[in-house]
DNA sequence: ATGAGATGTTCTGAAAATCAGACCATCTAG
DNA sequence: CTAGATGGTCTGATTTTCAGAACATCTCAT
């Protein structure tokens, strides 16, 4: 267990107001990351067309977590006209396949084909070379707690449904000078 | 009626899966997780030009980290071109000013102007309550945490610069079947 | 059953973001 | 002074994104 040891500021309390003035805020580590993150991706899965977007794809099908398009597209937040394109590509590479759900023939069930399962393996170690890279700058304890925290974050995020209600929008910002 | 059991349930049951190969992607906690900041603060900067982008430049050009155009490009990750556009708003909206550098008359410092700091005052409450909202399924300790690990991750990638080798491309991917 | 409305998928076309490259002004080095 | 490099801007083309229509199928109330 290690101790958080004093960066800055011995406050590490719960207290939300942070000094806020040399971090830079979550949105731009947030970005700075996933950018590296995806040129990263960009080169392990060149071959491969639409890019990143056919790994996360190819991950969500392995995981089984989605069991139509729609959920996929939601799941990872990209539009659902797009992931046709990307399963037409995809299965025409016969990494996927689209079958119309037995029980809703609207839907169509997105399996890995022994292909794409055998592609995804191969790909997975250069993706752990990535992450890992991304992370460079953290020990292996902070790592494994930033993508835990991360993935917990994340999943609470998708979980809830949020209600179009994040935060309340700053109406008045006299920008009429 | 879906066979999903319930996940909305309050307290996350939390499958503490096998952590040894556990690659629930880092990059789709990270695009989710962006993705949620962003709308958010699209909300808390409806009224600003360049949406959430501008209020990245606006803070950016606060925190004095950049002295021209092109290193706050570079740092923000977005392209210089639309850089320009970007200041070019702002700088209508008089809330930053473009100076020639007296020391390169090439660059530009960027600087905000007073009317500029106050709508960054009047933003931080709402960004703040979008972080909270973008990290809420984590305790404050944990928000801590994450929120120093990444921006520690984050400086880390931009301070070195990635010498276009973060790791091997997969050559062989047997696409051809 | 039947019809109305909702949902999953695909397609079309328009709006918007992205990017490469030309161009000018300015700096630095020789 | 010239040559090459760099910062900023502009232009034009490619790509992505997005809204909406179209079609098939499902659900539900009647």
């Amino acid at each position: 267990m290690k101790l958080n040891s004093g960066e800055m500021a011995g406050e590490t309390a719960e207290d939300t107001r942070a000094p806020a003035g040399f971090d830079q805020n979550l949105g731009w580590a947030l970005g700075t990351l996933l950018r590296a993150y995806l040129k990263g991706i960009e080169n392990v899965v060149a071959e491969l067309p639409g890019g990143p977007r056919s790994y996360q794809v190819l991950s969500l099908a392995d995981s089984g977590k989605c069991h139509n398009q729609a959920q996929m597209a939601e799941h990872l937040g990209i539009d659902r006209t797009a992931m046709t394109y990307l399963l037409d590509d995809l299965e025409a590479l016969r990494l996927v396949s689209r079958q119309p759900d037995p029980v809703d023939r609207r839907s169509r069930r997105v399996t890995l084909t022994p292909k794409g399962r055998k592609l995804l393996n191969q790909l997975s170690e250069g993706v752990r070379q990535v992450e890992h890279h991304v992370l460079g700058a953290l020990n292996a304890e902070q790592s494994e707690q930033v993508l835990r925290g991360l993935c917990q974050a994340a999943n609470g995020l998708s979980h809830s449904k949020s209600p179009e209600n994040p935060c309340q929008v700053v109406e008045s910002l006299d920008l009429k000078d």
